[in-house]
DNA sequence: GCAGATTTGTTCGTATGTATT
DNA sequence: GAATACATACGAACAAATCTG
């Protein structure tokens, strides 16, 4: 584990550089990389990672709980430890904490994470572009038809709306991107609720947005899809902006 | 703590809702919320939150480290516990080590990373060319300078390179995207050196670019930032794109 | 469905290292 | 330097969950 642990240079190093239960994370992740372990795949059990460590159970379970807290391994109680999913998890309940903290870490959190949304769905715009054009994308529209149902019926399209951009985004070479995407789409829709904030009168807008970024996308105008998506997040930036200026 | 816990709600729920570390974790952050405490104030003792909690200092030791992962605590060694800076760095370890998991992830991260850092860069324009309209910044000039002399003398400008980023958007009203541009800065160069790579011919026109993205802003244009900012990710995303081609 | 083996989860007690006063 | 408060580490025991035969 020679050169890849550079990415916990982030914390003090020397002060840790003992520290068996942090050593010991280490170790467990050099186990996954010098053993090609990829995710599912199954470590040791508790008592054999003590032997090969050549530490405490206590360490061992201290380790592998802080592995478990950032998805690097994954713990199944009475069966085993697995090697995670290494996804976002960690970002999203961090970030969600972080708004949680007070009413106004809650609005500033949200206007944050709709900037990097925005950001996020420009920056793609050329490569949706590419694969989109001239195709058409029935069950993307289908998604759009039950968005524009719950609408009118007054009732939350959030799941509809996140399995939108999940399919969207879907034929992108890059997981990185599709998955803080989603995490922080994640992050938003657990926010929102804490804010107490009226439904949009604009939110209809929304909807149409979606249909109107689909449309951009298969004829290939990555700018008419880029107008498009902050059309489709006007609403809310309008509705943080009016409660930041109130409150 | 009610609604916050939905940020959780991405592991297994079932599973863990009835496993004491895991609802001691999140005791503790309802504590923190509840009293309203932020980074930096002191957190009770162990023992202390043993009988508040009431369950074993194991289990509370446990909690803490996983919240201590997520840099929502931080712990003291001798001293006490404290509420941590809630940063990125947990999304930063956990890409690193993504990264180093094999050569062609190492690739395909840095390949990825690539892309959000772009689109994060290019997204922040507007807001980056209204706020320097018409200033002068020595300072940001000196660090170019500075780059300069290490590039032509075959050294690293890594130091600077993350400097000059970090202060170009210190301005910005979003602690989010700061944190996040700076995470995947920090992603970026601890991956690279992971692949040996040949030190790019065209390297010195990612130093210049950095002159021109300042000309711009301090013309407050935003488009001629933009394609200063892609000049300045030419030479390694061409010398990604060859490596993948080659390997 | 049951019983037993395996594995993780929780707890306690004790000894040690570390930082502050 | 001494005293105090605290975190760190270890080992052992028992509880709970899961799989297998």
């Amino acid at each position: 584990m020679a050169e890849a642990d550079k990415g916990a240079a982030v914390l003090s190093q020397d002060s840790r550089r003992r520290q068996t239960s942090w050593s010991t994370a280490e170790a467990i992740k050099g186990y996954i990389r010098d053993h090609g372990l990829t995710s599912g795949e199954p470590l040791p059990t508790e008592t054999e990672l003590c032997e090969v460590l050549g530490v405490s159970r206590s360490s061992v379970r201290e380790a592998i709980r802080t592995l478990a807290s950032l998805d690097i391994v994954q713990v199944r109680h009475g069966y085993g430890t697995y090697v995670g999913g290494l996804s976002l998890a960690p970002l999203v309940s961090g970030l969600v904490f972080r708004g949680s903290l007070n009413q106004d870490g809650t609005f500033g959190t949200l206007r944050e994470v709709l900037q990097v949304r925005i950001a996020l769905d420009l920056g793609v715009a050329d490569e949706l572009a590419a694969h989109y054009r001239g195709t058409t994308n029935s069950a993307l529209r289908a998604l759009v038809t039950q968005m524009r149902a719950h609408s009118r019926a007054g009732e939350s399209f959030a799941a509809q709306d996140g399995e939108f951009h999940r399919q969207l985004l879907a034929p992108l070479d890059n997981t990185l991107v599709r998955q803080l995407v989603a995490a922080f789409w994640e992050v938003h829709t657990n926010v929102v609720p804490m804010l107490g904030i009226p439904r949009a009168a604009d939110i209809d807008s929304t909807v149409e947005a979606h249909d109107e970024m689909l449309d951009a996308l298969e004829a290939g105008d990555a700018e008419a899809y880029q107008q498009a998506v902050l059309r489709h997040y006007a609403p809310l930036r309008n509705a943080i902006d009016q409660a930041l200026a109130n409150g």
